[in-house]
RNA sequence: GGCCCAAUGGUCAAGCGGUUAAGACACGGCCCUUUCACGGCUGUAACCCGGGUUCGAUUCCCGGUUGGGUCACCA
């Protein structure tokens, strides 16, 4: 049979990182066996519903290459595959069930409802439905519903026995009936509950896999008793543990947690987050690190599912993201790092190209580039204590000797290369008879007036030039003079 | 509180009755080196507790502890 898994998100807003990983766990269930990764939106709940949440889910998909093979925007032979549009469909099965009467009108108020709860927390009594309603006769409906009396459709729910149900990752799972509530399937606004949609919809659009959060572990049993009530067999659940922040707290936006979007904002690279969600609750049955996504599609396999949570480690990804720039092909890298470089250097005059190779071994994130290349537009001050260098052996003497030795060999140099720049620079070195350090390290702070730089000072000569490499030394044998 | 679930270094995470308990991140050290990085080598660090079962438990069972989830006309 054909593998089929559905995205089901509600349109909120934002790509918490979860629900990303939910959908790419999805998507590669369905894609390691050849089969079909649907995407649903789930917007039953009209009070919840932000305008353009739909586009960043569109995006996201987009961007991060998990492709659905139906949807919304794409159509299939299932849909609509937009709940909103499917009203008709949950009100006609609500009815079906009424009528084997495995489900129930109920007209109680909320404020009847909430008095129940009230009652229960002082007692030792479970907050369910008190089934007020179920006793109703057909007539007493009849009245109800003919006076337009607001109603609410509950499943109903068997108070004796067990319900048992296997998810992929957690096993066999079994409770007591008693502990149900006759859930509510039909709002009182005529929207089913994301319950009763998603049991309709999943078995409609012969979805194979249900896979979701671990949240919904508990709700489960009232799934299965869902399919059972409707003579249909039940899916495959696959739960999966949550992403946290820390040991006590989920992953999520509330609590000002990054959103896929705002860590792409934050310089990370598409790959290397998918990359590193993947292995977040996920490893494969070697110790490969690395992946693209087909070849995530290829070693997927269900059986490395984790059942505990675990922490979403930025420090990681950091890494992670390091290397996925370090090895990126550098065109590739460069129209990443382009619009940030251009953030950080306005003097047309330098070789951006040259800077990105630069920084191309040493960044962590895109938006580390403007903070590291900056120097380059122009010099920043300094302490002529940035010369003192133990391990380069060098002092602000020394300093002030070897600049003053390299301004006239510098200024002979016609052909301005990084070539030139070195042989000429270690000849100096040698004719002085002095350590490689003693030379470089001056002359290194002297371009960038910085602690540390990208290049050293072979790189940053040539990239800044001649006349702005003289022009820097000078001040440096000015600043050393003093 | 009832019910459900989980528990290996600081973090991710192998392991599925017998192992010197992998690997990665982070951290420390060393090497390389014109700074910082990169790279290479290396070090510190873990089976929640108590009972069983077994010749033998990190692994299986039962309790407990801790943590999480759930108990909505939200998904």
């Amino acid at each position: 049979m054909e593998i089929r898994t559905r995205f089901a998100p509600s349109p909120t807003g934002y790509m918490h990182i979860g629900n990303l990983r939910t959908a790419l766990y999805e998507y590669l269930i369905a894609k390691s066996k050849g089969g079909k990764f649907i995407l649903r939106i789930e917007d039953t709940d009209q009070e919840r519903y932000v305008e353009g949440a739909v586009d960043i889910i569109y995006n996201t998909l987009k961007l991060t290459g998990l492709k659905h093979d139906e949807g919304p925007d794409i159509g299939g032979e299932y849909g609509p595959y937009i709940q909103s549009e499917r009203m008709g469909i949950y009100m006609d099965y609500a009815l079906q069930l009424i009528e084997k009467g495995e489900a129930y009108y109920c007209f109680c108020t909320k404020e009847r409802l909430e008095s129940l709860k009230e009652k229960n927390e002082s007692g030792d009594s479970f907050a369910h439905y008190d089934r007020h309603c179920l006793g109703l006769s057909k007539e007493e409906i009849q009245t109800n519903l003919d006076a337009k009396m607001p109603f609410v459709i509950r499943q109903k729910m068997p108070t004796e026995g067990t319900t048992t149900f296997d998810d992929v990752v957690y096993g066999s799972i079994t409770v007591d009936n008693s502990e149900l509530d006759d859930q509510i399937l039909i709002k009182a606004d005529g929207m089913p509950t994301y319950n009763f949609a998603n049991v309709i919809d999943d078995h409609l659009m012969n979805i194979t896999h249900v896979v979701r959060g671990s949240e919904y572990l508990s709700s489960t049993p009232k799934y299965n008793l869902l399919y059972k009530a409707f003579g249909w067999n039940a899916p495959e659940y696959v739960h999966l543990p949550p992403v946290m922040k820390d040991a006590h707290h989920k992953l999520s936006k509330r609590n000002g947690d990054a959103s896929f979007e705002d860590l792409i904002a934050k310089g990370y690279i598409v790959e290397a987050v998918l990359n590193y969600i993947a292995l977040l609750g996920w490893s494969p049955s070697d110790n490969q690190e690395f992946f693209t996504l087909d070849e995530l599609i290829e070693k997927f396999d269900i059986a490395g599912l984790s059942k505990s949570p675990s922490i979403f480690d930025i420090q990681k990804l950091t890494w992670m993201n390091s290397e996925y720039i370090k090895n990126m092909d550098f065109e590739k890298y460069f129209s990443l790092a382009e619009p940030k470089l251009k953030e950080g250097i306005k003097n047309e005059n330098i070789d951006l190209k040259k800077v990105a190779a630069l920084l191309q071994k040493r960044l962590e994130t895109l938006n580390d580039i403007p903070g590291l290349v900056d120097f380059f537009d122009e010099l920043p001050e300094y302490s002529t204590e940035l010369y003192i260098h133990k391990k380069m052996k060098t002092t602000e003497e020394i300093a002030l000797s070897s600049l003053k030795a390299c301004v006239p060999v510098l200024e002979n140099i016609t052909d301005w290369n990084e070539t030139v720049i070195h042989d000429t620079l270690m000849n100096l070195v040698t004719e002085l008879g002095i350590k490689n350090g003693q030379l470089l390290w001056p002359v290194r702070t002297a371009l960038s007036g910085k602690p540390t730089s990208p290049g050293g000072a072979m790189e940053l000569a040539d990239i800044l030039g001649k006349e702005e490499s003289l022009r820097r030394i000078e001040k440096g044998i000015e600043l050393l003079s003093k």
